[in-house]
DNA sequence: CGAATTTGACCAGCGC
DNA sequence: GCGCTGGTCAAATTCG
């Protein structure tokens, strides 16, 4: 919204490390995030998208300026206030001042050069950018595809009415989790997987869409489309909305999914976490078994967005706080809130995707491979069924080596499976990874992955914050779904680091860290 | 005065 | 059918 371009220009710069960049990439606009020269380090959650704005204008201001030399203007002095301390703009200072002797026309004509060179180094890394995203979307397509083949030889509409094809499901979440719906929902989601996404692009007729879409990766996208279904849906029992059909009476793409709700526990003495979004609360209740009540929050955002959340204090410890999201946002978001949504979208979707997927015994196989491995930092992944809904935990409240505990609650007894999941060094590539939970990926094709991990610096950078800083779960989350969701919308135009009010923000080397 | 919050009532789902 | 519980509504109240 802002600023539009500011999330390409991240990723561009990002890259631009790596390679020995022409001039001309760094003289782009870039001008508005490199030559903020405390702008990675920049912790300062004043630091607004208007701010970048504002600097933007200084350089066109500046840029304006060395344009009025261009053209012959007599005011030369204009040449010394055009450092920005930018090479190229320095460069091309220098440049102007060596070709003071010249012809203007031929200066004009040097920098009309430059300017076609940059232009279609900027084409250039679009399609490429295109391309890749292209490319992902294809292969995860294929992918579902694949699996489908592979788990689902029944047609779609057979499985959901077959109650027998529970079984799968069953084997998760034990006896507990015989739920039909839910069985059918996720049998539903994991058929949609491939026509969501193709209907990635099938949405390109909205404006704003094909403006995400344009770097958009396929994973998160697919998340959010599927729960953006789910949610308009799940939360369609209001009297305000249509009731949904049943399963029976409705094509197999537009049988509502199942609620997937994503909580997220963080110690925080705030009556609620910060996470960029404007919620309005709309009831409380006594829960059972908690003498804390639990607050109930809409968001208000945009009228008519079916995002919830739950806020209640942990009866065990009442430092920590129990956020519990459900539903995906109708509308467009600020930095901060796309960064919650993104995470707990993604976790959703892997939430649904796996509880469909793993077998017990994939779960400790894995769980075996992983915690032999000498990744450290392991957590576990527990699955229960006294939820109604499948719930996935983000627990944020362990100690620093524990950093992010990944607990997921179907249904049922209780019963903890061990499976080291690690967060921030295994990545969010996998976290948001819907396919993290398939038993039938080899651990093996995990390890791609895994070697990707980021360096301990990271790890440590992200777990003493969020030791020392409760209000860091934002931030985290930010810094998660800016690699989950790389690149994202044109309104994330904060580098992933949203600004979330009261919360510290990342290290831009975090978000530059892990995307590479 | 409008927006946000509080709080009791109401409803639906579920187990007995 | 009844009671319990979770979730939502909406009038009343509070706040800025």
């Amino acid at each position: 919204m802002d600023n539009p371009h500011h999330r390409q220009l991240t990723f561009f710069l990002s890259h631009s490390i790596d390679h020995t960049d022409p001039p001309s990439v760094k003289e782009m606009d870039f001008f508005s995030t490199s030559s903020a020269p405390d702008h990675k380090n920049n912790t300062s959650s004043s630091d607004t998208n208007d701010d970048y704005q504002k600097r933007d204008d200084q350089h066109d201001t500046h840029d304006r300026h060395g344009s009025i030399t261009a053209d012959g203007s007599p005011t030369r002095a204009t040449d010394h206030h055009v450092n920005t301390g930018l090479n190229l703009t320095c460069a091309s200072a220098g440049m102007k001042k060596a070709d003071n002797s010249e012809n203007p026309e031929t200066e004009l004509s040097s920098l009309e050069n430059q300017l076609g060179k940059l232009q279609e180094e900027n084409s250039k890394l679009r399609s490429v950018l295109d391309q890749i995203t292209k490319n992902y979307a294809q292969l995860q397509a294929q992918l579902f595809n694949a699996l489908q083949k592979q788990k689902l030889p029944k047609n779609v509409e057979t499985k959901i009415v077959d109650p027998g094809a529970s079984t799968k499901l069953d084997v998760v979440n034990n006896a507990s989790v015989s739920d039909e719906k839910t069985d059918q929902d996720v049998s539903v989601y994991r058929s949609n997987n491939a026509e969501v996404m193709s209907k990635t692009h099938d949405r390109d007729d909205d404006p704003q869409l094909t403006k995400l879409n344009l770097g958009k990766q396929a994973c998160p996208d697919a998340a959010e489309d599927v729960l953006d279904r789910s949610s308009s849906q799940s939360w369609g029992s209001s009297k305000l909305e249509e009731q949904p059909k049943t399963a029976e009476q409705l094509p197999a793409e537009q049988i509502p999914l199942r609620k997937a709700r994503v909580s997220v526990r963080a110690r925080s003495e705030a009556p609620m976490i910060s996470d960029g979004c404007q919620w309005r609360k709309y009831g409380q209740k006594m829960a059972k078994g908690n003498p804390c009540p639990r607050a109930y929050y809409r968001c208000t955002m945009a009228v008519g967005c079916p995002v919830r959340k739950q806020v209640q204090r942990c009866a065990d410890d009442k430092a920590v706080l129990i956020t519990t999201y459900e539903g995906n946002h109708n509308h467009p978001l600020p930095p901060a809130a796309t960064a919650m949504a993104n995470t707990t979208s993604a976790a959703a979707a892997m939430l649904l995707s796996g509880s469909a997927a793993p077998s017990k015994e994939a779960l400790t196989n894995s769980a075996g491979y992983y915690s032999s491995s000498s990744i450290p930092y392991a957590s576990m992944a527990t699955l229960s069924a006294s939820a109604p809904f499948p719930t996935i935990t983000l627990d944020l409240t362990q100690n620093p080596n524990n950093a992010m505990q990944l607990h997921r609650v179907p249904a049922g007894h209780g019963a903890t499976f061990p499976l080291p999941l690690h967060a921030a060094a295994a990545g969010p590539h996998l976290l948001g990874h819907p396919l993290f939970f398939q038993q039938k990926l080899p651990p093996a094709a995990l390890m791609p992955l895994l070697q990707r991990q980021p360096s301990s610096s990271m790890v440590e950078t992200v777990s003493a914050a969020i030791a020392s800083d409760p209000n860091f779960t934002a931030a985290l989350m930010a810094a998660i779904s800016s690699i989950i969701g790389v690149p994202r919308s044109s309104d994330d135009n904060n580098n992933g680091n949203g600004a979330i009010p009261g919360s510290p923000q990342l290290p831009q080397s975090c978000t530059t860290f892990s995307t590479n």
